[in-house]
DNA sequence: CGCCTATTTGAAAACCGTCAAAGTATGTGG
DNA sequence: CCACATACTTTGACGGTTTTCAAATAGGCG
């Protein structure tokens, strides 16, 4: 992967939704700032407990952020991709990175230390409002998986699962049945018992790596109301 | 409870550390744009799918926020008391509440308008980062429990929920066992049966409406490690 | 082709939820 | 002050969902 030229950097932080109220001399002031890191497929980006440093957007890639629990079980806290933000918990509270981030394809990324993205924060803030919103957005999703995982069976958190990633994807997802289970907080074999009925059932389809969804509408369904009777 | 004196928001809003950089003026400001509010225990200040309008910081009483699933089991996202602010996710989002909000005891809050604190706050970036850094320490503590959720039995749950309490509120920790099992996502018959064995071994007392914990260093090894043999 | 990883199925057991019933504190009205 | 209503707590038994352990099958890549 072509090293990046420094005028690059602006349109990588002028692509994400982020800095888009930022006019040219305020993203190159901020491209300055802005170090560009490569990653290969499985590198870590950062690890549960490491020190915050890097504030980071996404320019290519996807990137897997995950915790593991006490058993050593994964769990899959989201899947950013371009445009998206990184790390950004660790940075704004100057704590350790609460989960690990790992590059699931090559993965290039546009990084700020901590201080100085602060100190622009405090002069732009339409950029900290925007990343209000955005904080907003990840601790709805949270709280509702959160309501989910307490209190729905796996079929319905599988389904809901899905739904969200389709929302973000569409209807080809790229994901292994370990990487949904992880998700769902499930295991793999329950995952698989569960998605071969969905398969059975025509509203998904099967491929290596892959699952690809034919009936949104009865995922919608299963996700929203028990199966009853 | 008496109504307070407009001087007084200017008082109650100081006292919220989202406010702290404030000069007085700006705290005044600030209370001209904001209204108190009143509710009686088990009133409720928000309703999930509500539309979103106030921005609050609670003054005196305790308030929970909470999400039913689609079955109809009540999810406990969180406690709120003194100082903090509630129903920001809504605001900043300008999407319908994702969660309802009931008053716990008798509580007195001071509102904002939605629009009337996006303006203060684009005036303002140094709250704006304060707000940043409450709303990262939350998605911190919902990644936790999400993981915790996914991944613990319910013994190490609910030990972790304990502490998290207590970290907040001490040693003494107001709530019933109804209560402690929706915070889990557990049954309050289940959260019995593993609070009992707590108290069998010493680690916890039991009153009602309340649990005492004795000994906090138990419960955070059970919390972190399973009981293993 | 052979290896590695992903997927699948089966059987048994563990954990937890559900249903039922009884016991115990708290408050209220007579 | 007692009797009653109410809410919280506790215990038992049962069954269902899900995990765990084990093994077989299948797809992709050198």
């Amino acid at each position: 992967m072509a090293k990046l030229q420094p005028a690059d950097k602006t349109q990588i932080l002028k692509s994400s939704s982020i800095f888009s109220s930022l006019n040219d001399d305020e993203l190159s002031e901020l491209a300055n700032l802005a170090t560009e890191r490569n990653f290969t497929v499985n590198e870590f980006i950062f690890w549960d407990g490491d020190g915050p440093e890097w504030f980071n957007i996404i320019d290519q890639g996807q990137v897997k952020v995950f915790k593991h629990s006490s058993q050593g079980k994964e769990f899959i806290i989201a899947f950013f991709g371009t445009g998206e933000m990184l790390g950004e918990v660790a940075i704004f509270e100057d704590k350790p990175y609460p989960a690990s981030a790992q590059a699931v394809t090559e993965t290039r990324i546009v990084g700020i230390k901590r201080i100085d993205l602060l100190s622009f924060l405090a002069r732009h803030p339409q950029v900290a409002l925007k990343i209000i919103n955005v904080l907003g957005g990840r601790l709805r999703d949270a709280h509702r998986r959160l309501s989910d995982l307490a209190g729905e069976r796996v079929e319905q958190r599988l389904a809901g699962i899905l739904l969200m990633l389709s929302a973000k994807l569409g209807l080809t997802l790229p994901f292994t049945r370990q990487e949904i289970a992880d998700m769902a907080g499930t295991t793999i074999e329950t995952a698989i018992r569960v998605m071969s009925q969905l398969r059975q059932r025509k509203i998904i389809r099967s491929v290596r790596g892959k699952v690809i969804i034919l009936d949104a509408e009865k995922l919608r369904l299963l996700s929203e109301g028990p199966p009853q009777v």
